[in-house]
DNA sequence: AATGTGCCCAACCGCCATACA
DNA sequence: CTGTATGGCGGTTGGGCACAT
């Protein structure tokens, strides 16, 4: 059983398998697919770094920002968080937390756990670490007590005194999280993913990072000669069996939509989420998707 | 040029919740 | 009710890289 960095053609024989059958039991990709990789594993690198609706490179400023707010209000709990946040995992609002913003916050003389004034001598009395561990628990039994499933009326319930510039926002995405949770979301029966806990993410918003225009390779763990990774690739045809469409969740339901995404001459058209402003992305297709992947 | 140091992030690990027989 | 399989989550690790000395 192989462990370490995913190899280009690991890669490549876990998107073929997924893309052509869907993600069924992942216990079974491997073998299926010809991996020497726990299925675990194949999850793992499917979730966190195969998907062709992630997002890649830095949190924006207003995605930071979503971040730090909401947690605030739901703590380290990373797959809440990246659920508000299209296209990105837990893993990486996880890391992005752990290597930039917690030193952010503490620059600032914010404390990354409470969301408090560090030095707060006259304001309140200071919890000690031990004091504030068990502040904390008992917030979050009170939490679980008040709403155990849904989190985000147990969001709204136990919302702190609004101090963050984003509130409105969050609370944004918070009220179109509660509309989500009608119990006959027809999206969540075509979608294989369940709503709670992975954004939506309409066909046109489906965005990979530029591909550089030299066909460098742009990521870091799967370094090998991968330039014609897309020409290896077996991409299905794309009138797929319904049950691909419904167990596999990242496509739309309307393959027209393959069509309005991939140009006949290769073209791509850029689009710019003004929202996100920070780097141009651009409609998925299949041959930059190949290229951002590797 | 060689070495040391710190940072970043993909991947792993262990635990927990849920489904099912 | 119990045991097992599976998937998901959060914490941690370690390899690779950039920069400093």
């Amino acid at each position: 059983m192989y462990k370490g960095p995913w190899t280009a053609e690991e890669d490549k024989k876990l998107i073929n398998f997924i893309l052509n059958n869907g993600q069924c039991c992942w216990r079974a990709v491997p073998k299926l697919a010809g991996l020497l990789r726990c299925g675990k594993s194949c999850r793992l690198r499917w979730t966190n770094y195969l998907r062709p609706d992630l997002k890649r490179g830095l949190l924006s400023e207003y995605e930071e920002q979503m971040v730090i707010d909401l947690h605030s209000q739901l703590g380290n709990r990373w797959s809440k968080i990246a659920s508000h946040l299209p296209g990105r995992t837990d893993n990486e609002i996880k890391n992005h937390w752990n290597t930039h913003i917690k030193k952010k916050l503490k620059k600032m003389g914010i404390d990354p756990i409470t969301h408090k004034p560090i030095s707060t001598a006259t304001d309140q009395p200071q919890l000690k670490p031990q004091q504030q561990l068990q502040h904390q628990k008992e917030q979050e039994q009170t939490q679980q007590q008040t709403s155990p499933t849904d989190s985000t009326s147990e969001i709204d319930q136990n919302k702190e005194p609004e101090t963050s510039l984003q509130s409105s926002s969050i609370n944004e995405a918070l009220e179109e999280d509660k509309g989500m949770t009608s119990p006959f979301d027809p999206m969540e029966l075509i979608n294989g993913f369940c709503t709670d806990e992975v954004p939506l993410i309409e066909p046109d918003e489906i965005l990979v990072p530029c591909a550089p225009s030299s066909s460098t390779s742009s990521s870091s763990s799967s370094s090998s000669n991968s330039s014609n990774l897309f020409q290896d690739l077996q991409f299905p045809d794309l009138e797929w069996p319904c049950d691909y469409n419904n167990s596999i969740g990242l496509w739309s339901d309307d393959f027209s939509t393959w069509n309005l995404l991939i140009n006949d001459d290769g073209d791509r058209e850029q689009i710019v989420d003004p929202s996100l402003s920070q780097c141009p992305r651009m409609g998925l297709d299949q041959e930059s998707w190949a290229y951002s992947l590797l």
